[in-house]
RNA sequence: GCCGAGAUGGCGGAAUGGUAGACGCGAAGGACUUAAAAUCCUUUAUCUUCGGGUGUGGGGGUUCGAGUCCCCCUUUCGGCACCA
């Protein structure tokens, strides 16, 4: 009689001899090796522990890494640490304590939790971001970006907050627009930061997407970031002027319907189209506008407002007067910050028109506005031209041709696509960063009365000299300045470089650190470049990647840029990082709610583990629903987990020599589904699968030492380490232990497909399409003997007193007769 | 408002257009026990006149057959938002 499964003593054991053998290094690989990269996204160390939430997407990883090492493929899996950013450097603003100890400190708490739950990382290939051997790779890539252009210097408006006197994060700043932390009213403030030109790939980070396998969802969540609208620009001339206002519009079908033209208050054309008489109310409107928050002029609730300018434009198509307008619901950052005002076909433009009594023209044959982003289905918006010259009684489709060449004939227009997406802006004025590697080289003549921006020229720090380390002595607290700002010695280094230099004080987006961690896992120790173009091509694409929904938007895009200009740069033979995408569903609290200290609902991993078992947590959390879905934590179904492994425990006394042919069935089927399932990351119904076979054997009361060998190596991804104590308990008993002796390391059994197929069935039989009974077919059976079959059944033949009329017979599935 | 994903027993959920409710939890009854825990066995969608009827948010439709496909509606959860 085997002891109980005393999983506290036997789970630390294997830990520890699965270090020591080092049992899941990552192995050599050749290029056209069958490889799999498994990724997921690497957690950021901010102070506080993990919790089952975050095991539940990394226990799935695991199993998919371990099911494809047993299938004879070499396997990447590899974790690190996204350590730099705001909630490592909040925590410590909170305790005071510096944010490198602390993260370090994590670091150690976390990693001891993912190898407490069985995680078969390669601990070799660590990689953390706020590591001076990492960023000064994040360096290179800023200076990559900047030497091929896509990375330049803009001023641009940033969220201030006036009591803290800090900038803040647009998820800091609440729905009122007042600062999440402080309660001030934010401001918006011009600041000079760093972009990087995303711009010029969005047509291939749109189109891309047809060649990766995602989940629909998240690739139309792309497309709509991007929002590609395909347009034309139109001008506009002013009328007494030389001058032209161009729109943009997705609509320019609808141009007879133009009634007016709205510029942004910021629109350079603004202060020479006021009329004399408009321009103190203009002005003072420009004012207002300057003085509100993006989020603001957006929370408006849609009552718009706008100024007459008393000048008039020419409408281009079929020069009719209409009237020039300022107003703020058009913005300046999108579009030409022109738009023509189509009340008949735009709701924003109607309710304007409305306000102020401007004429409307409908242009549709349909009441209903219309418009023509991608994101539209087409046959919702086919219609025909009314009200437009030549034009009425044409196709909108057609008429948006036809108009276009008028006018571009005319001079008066372009085709154009417009963008939804704007430049990464990737400065921070923050101190747990990554430095922007930039010094700034002040110019010979100097303006009087201090400096400003326009009197330093930018110059990369010398790549030699990378990394540019970021200082540990710094005041972190918020002083409204760049903590780097006021650190003497930092710039005072810069002198090497020119007398007067001085270093880019701001540091970098943590989301240019993570945007190429996955490369580096393919050669992390490497000092000559950012990874290994050979191991690259080895490792690279990533086959499967899992990342939370919530937020893998942004992070998928710049990951996917980055890759697009290595690309085109000849670094790197693939232009898409990800082939396979899949997302893991948050665990809420027991309560439901989301797990967080503020509701007490907060489970901890290690105590899980202590008090049922690693394996039973790991199972248990691949089993509690879809992978993808939300679901909330439950103690009392993960007893019933625990429950099924104290079975496969019992197991052990239950070999007998017989080979009972109904569990090797059984055993065929099991293979074959766990192996579909993980594959498909359905791990739910793989456990249920386990399940029912350990209920066949209860059943059957023994299995063989062969079944139960095979059965323990398809259990091993999800319970590694019972598996590997059964494992060793019956083949290995008194050896030491060796990696090839491991579970771990044995092949994925083979299953016989002819003994996953039952050669009898029992199918359900319905009468007119209502099920009525079941009845007992075999291979051999067609429509005709089963018909026989159902006729002798004695509860089905009364429904044969009429002339059969059809007979269906899916083989194996379904017979259905239909009787008049 | 727009975009996306959902809605199935008391609960979590399962189901290539083919017998709805696999598997687990919970519950009830029983066995073992001085007793409890643990374990094991049985039952468990619902109504029923025991023939059968009704059931996958609601209403239509396609089909021999719909949880699954199509149209409309209700509702829940995510994301985005004056994008011309």
């Amino acid at each position: 009689m085997s002891q109980v499964f005393d999983h506290q003593q036997i789970e630390a054991k294997w830990i520890q001899k699965w270090q020591e053998t080092k049992l899941y290094k990552t192995p050599d690989i050749n290029q056209g090796d069958q490889k799999k990269y498994i990724l997921e996204t690497f957690p950021y160390p901010s102070g506080y522990a993990m919790h089952v939430g975050h095991a539940k997407g990394y226990v799935g990883s695991d199993v998919t890494a371990r099911y494809w090492r047993m299938k004879g493929y070499k396997v990447l899996y590899p974790m690190g640490w996204d350590a730099f950013g705001l909630p490592a450097e909040n925590y410590a603003i909170k305790t005071g304590i510096h944010p490198r100890p602390n993260t370090e400190n994590t670091i150690e708490v976390s990693k001891n939790q993912l190898n407490k739950i069985g995680l078969s990382y390669d601990w070799d290939r660590e990689i953390g971001t706020h590591r001076p051997d990492y960023y000064r790779w994040t360096q290179w890539f800023f200076q990559f970006l900047y030497k091929r252009g896509l990375a330049y210097k803009k001023d641009s408006l940033v969220n201030w907050d006036p009591v803290d006197k800090t900038v803040l994060a647009n998820e800091q700043v609440l729905a009122d627009g007042t600062a999440e932390r402080s309660g001030a009213v934010v401001e918006q403030r011009m600041m000079s930061q760093w972009f990087f030109k995303i711009t010029d790939y969005a047509d291939r980070l749109i189109d891309d997407l047809d060649k990766v396998d995602w989940p629909d969802s998240t690739k139309l969540m792309q497309r709509n970031w991007v929002g590609r609208s395909v347009g034309a620009e139109v001008d506009f001339r002013i009328e007494g002027s030389a001058e032209k206002i161009r729109v943009f519009t997705t609509a320019h079908d609808t141009i007879f319907g133009c009634t007016f033209v709205v510029l942004s208050p910021e629109h350079k054309l603004v202060d020479s189209v006021t009329t004399a008489e408009n321009i103190a109310l203009i002005s003072e409107y420009k004012e207002q506008a300057k003085s509100k928050s993006q989020l603001q002029r957006t929370d408006l609730n849609k009552d718009k407002n706008g100024l007459f300018t008393g000048s008039f434009a020419i409408n281009p198509i079929n020069g009719e007067k209409i009237e020039i307008w300022v107003a703020d619901y058009v913005l300046s950052n999108y579009g030409t910050g022109a738009v023509m005002g189509v009340p008949g076909n735009d709701e924003r433009d109607f309710e304007f028109a409305n306000k102020y009594s401007l004429p409307i023209i409908f242009t549709a044959d349909k009441e209903e506005f219309i418009s023509y982003s991608e994101k539209i289905k087409p046959e919702k918006i086919k219609h025909t031209l009314i009200n437009s010259g030549k034009y009425t009684g044409i196709n909108f489709e057609q008429a948006r041709e036809l108009i276009l060449n008028d006018l571009i004939n005319l001079g008066a227009g372009e085709a154009k696509l417009s963008f939804r997406l704007r430049d990464w802006s990737i400065s921070r004025q923050r101190y747990w960063g990554c430095p922007i590697p930039v010094l700034y080289k002040p110019k010979e003549n100097t303006g009087e009365g201090g400096m400003t921006d326009g009197d330093w020229e930018v110059e990369l720090v010398p790549e030699t000299d990378l990394p540019v380390i970021l200082p540990e002595d710094v005041e972190f607290a918020p002083t409204g300045r760049s903590p780097l700002l006021d650190h003497k010695e930092f710039h005072q280094s810069a002198q090497k470089y020119g007398t007067g230099y001085k270093r880019e004080s701001d540091t970098m987006d943590t989301f240019v650190d993570s945007s190429w961690y996955f490369f580096r896992y393919c050669s992390p120790v490497n000092d000559n470049t950012f990874a290994d173009p050979e191991e690259m091509k080895k490792w690279m694409p990533v086959d499967q990647y899992i990342i939370g929904a919530e937020h893998s938007n942004m992070h998928l895009l710049y990951a996917r840029f980055f890759t697009k200009v290595l690309f085109d740069a000849g670094l790197i033979n693939f232009d898409e990082p990800f082939l396979r995408v899949r997302h893991q569903g948050m665990v809420a609290g027991e309560d439901a709610r989301k797990m967080s200290k503020r509701w007490g609902n907060v489970v901890n991993p290690n105590d899980v583990c202590d008090e049922v078992g690693a394996d039973s947590l790991r199972t248990y959390e691949m089993f509690m629903g879809p992978f993808k879905d939300g679901l909330p934590w439950s103690t009392s179904t993960i007893k019933g987990v625990k429950r099924f492994l104290d079975k496969v425990w019992k197991m052990q006394d239950k070999i007998v020599d017989v080979e009972n042919e109904k569990i090797e069935s059984s055993l065929h089927r099991l293979i074959k589904k766990i192996g579909s399932d993980i594959e498909d990351l359905s791990f739910n119904t793989a456990v249920a699968e386990y399940m029912k076979f350990s209920n066949l054997v209860d059943e059957i009361g023994g299995v063989s030492n062969s079944q139960f060998a095979r059965f323990l190596k398809v259990l091993a991804p999800f319970a590694p380490f019972m598996a590997e104590e059964i494992w060793q308990n019956l083949y290995h008993k008194g050896q030491g232990f060796e990696a090839k002796n491991s579970i771990h390391k044995q092949l994925w059994p083979v299953f016989d497909e002819s003994l996953t197929v039952d050669d009898e069935v029992v199918i359900g039989v319905q009468i007119n399409g209502k099920t009525r009974g079941e009845v007992l077919v075999d291979e051999k059976d067609n429509s005709d003997s089963v018909l026989e079959k159902v006729k002798q059944d004695e509860k089905l033949v009364k429904y044969f007193e009429g002339e059969i009329v059809k007979v269906i017979y899916v083989p194996k599935r379904i017979f259905n007769v239909i009787v008049k």
